[in-house]
DNA sequence: AAGACGGGGAA
DNA sequence: TTCCCAGTCTT
């Protein structure tokens, strides 16, 4: 069912102008900075963003700087953002736009649509916002905004819902100032109608129109069907010194972490016994095992469980699984050039306070 | 239509 | 713990 919104568009602007957060990318809408905005934020807050866009536009200054950064450059500067594929994504979109746009970014929305990495949320949101195109932007925040302006208990996780939204949003949205109009129902998303805990509706620009407010449907609202739970898994890390240096392996180049840098290690769990005898096997000789503890990494769909040993090795043996095709890094080379995912924090963390201080991130 | 894909903040 | 975030891509 589509909805009738009314003049719910002055009051959103008006608000907006007097309480959106000022962002560096907003501070500066250029297409190029947008464009990086939209994606780091794609399922990530703006607080955690803030930092990692200053510092990707400062390495990477623009479009041909992006298309011509080394990947392993371009991956440190993602380090402990997730979702790595975007990365990839916004350089290959970056390519093509050198080479296909000279540089330039396209304004029309289905011109970024076709760019790896932009959604249609994101292809509506550089339209809106960069190039003042009056096209809808829906997010979670939008569509959990604008359900519960309408009372609407659907299913959001429905195609047809969300296809619904969007033409409304179309009929309403100004062509004066779509950039600020999307934005509106975003901030108004994070700020005020907030997802998690009591929404803050005394202070909302609409509350008088907002039907679950004043049918106490709030709680109700978005409805969206309960997640699976997640899967488990055991692993073994290893952190392998020799002379200095710590091995490190890439891990392949698609599937969880793609690309990204590791300790090696199996995926299942070892205690000492098992682990010294699996060692002998290989022909590891190990001066010296330590246990360095157990850590628990959550992703969005599976759980590592990890016990981590600390080994100094006397000598390289020829060929083993664990060492095939890993490389040795000192300290400060992981620490600099080498993209580690969170998920190996507390290993990691084992190396750099090894022996004395060191100032890390 | 469902699953893969990170990490962290808040309740 | 659970939820979910300025979603997209693959199967």
């Amino acid at each position: 069912m589509s909805y009738d919104y009314g003049e719910i568009v002055p009051y959103l602007l008006t608000w907006f102008d007097y309480n959106a957060r000022i962002l560096a990318w907003r501070d500066n809408p250029k297409p190029y900075y947008v464009w990086v905005s939209e994606i780091m934020l794609q399922q990530t807050r703006v607080e955690a963003v803030k930092g990692y866009f200053d510092r990707f536009i400062k390495a990477l200054p623009n479009i041909q700087a992006l298309a011509e950064v080394e990947e392993d450059k371009l991956l440190k500067l993602w380090e402990g953002l997730g979702y790595y594929n975007r990365a990839r994504n916004l350089q290959k979109a970056a390519q093509i736009v050198v080479r296909d746009y000279a540089g330039e970014l396209p304004g029309d929305y289905h011109m970024l649509l076709s760019l790896p990495g932009i959604g249609e949320y994101t292809a509506g949101a550089i339209a809106s916002i960069a190039f003042q195109k009056p096209v809808p932007a829906i997010d979670g925040n939008v569509l959990r905004v604008m359900k519960r302006i309408a009372g609407s208990t659907d299913d959001i996780t429905r195609l047809s819902v969300k296809k619904e939204l969007w033409t409304d949003i179309e009929r309403i949205i100004p062509k004066d100032r779509p950039g600020d109009f999307n934005q509106s129902l975003m901030e108004l998303g994070a700020m005020v109608c907030v997802p998690n805990g009591k929404p803050d509706c005394e202070h909302c620009p609409v509350v008088h129109i907002c039907k679950a407010f004043h049918e106490d449907t709030i709680a109700l609202i978005p409805n969206k069907p309960a997640k699976k739970p997640r899967k488990k898994e055991e692993r073994t890390i290893l952190v392998l010194e020799y002379q200095d240096k710590y091995a490190i392996r890439r891990r392949k180049q698609n599937g969880l972490l793609a690309g990204l840098w590791e300790f090696p290690g199996v995926e299942m769990k070892l205690n000492l016994k098992e682990l010294k005898r699996e060692l002998t096997s290989q022909g590891i000789l190990a001066a010296e095992i330590q246990p360095i503890g157990d850590a628990k990494h959550i992703f969005s769909h599976v759980e590592w469980h990890m016990t981590g040993y600390h080994i100094k090795m006397k000598e390289l043996p020829n060929n083993s699984p664990y060492l095939d095709s890993v490389i040795w890094a000192g300290r400060n080379e992981i620490l600099s050039d080498y993209s580690i995912p969170n998920a190996y924090e507390t290993f990691r963390k084992n190396i750099l306070f090894n022996e004395e201080n060191l100032n890390i991130k």
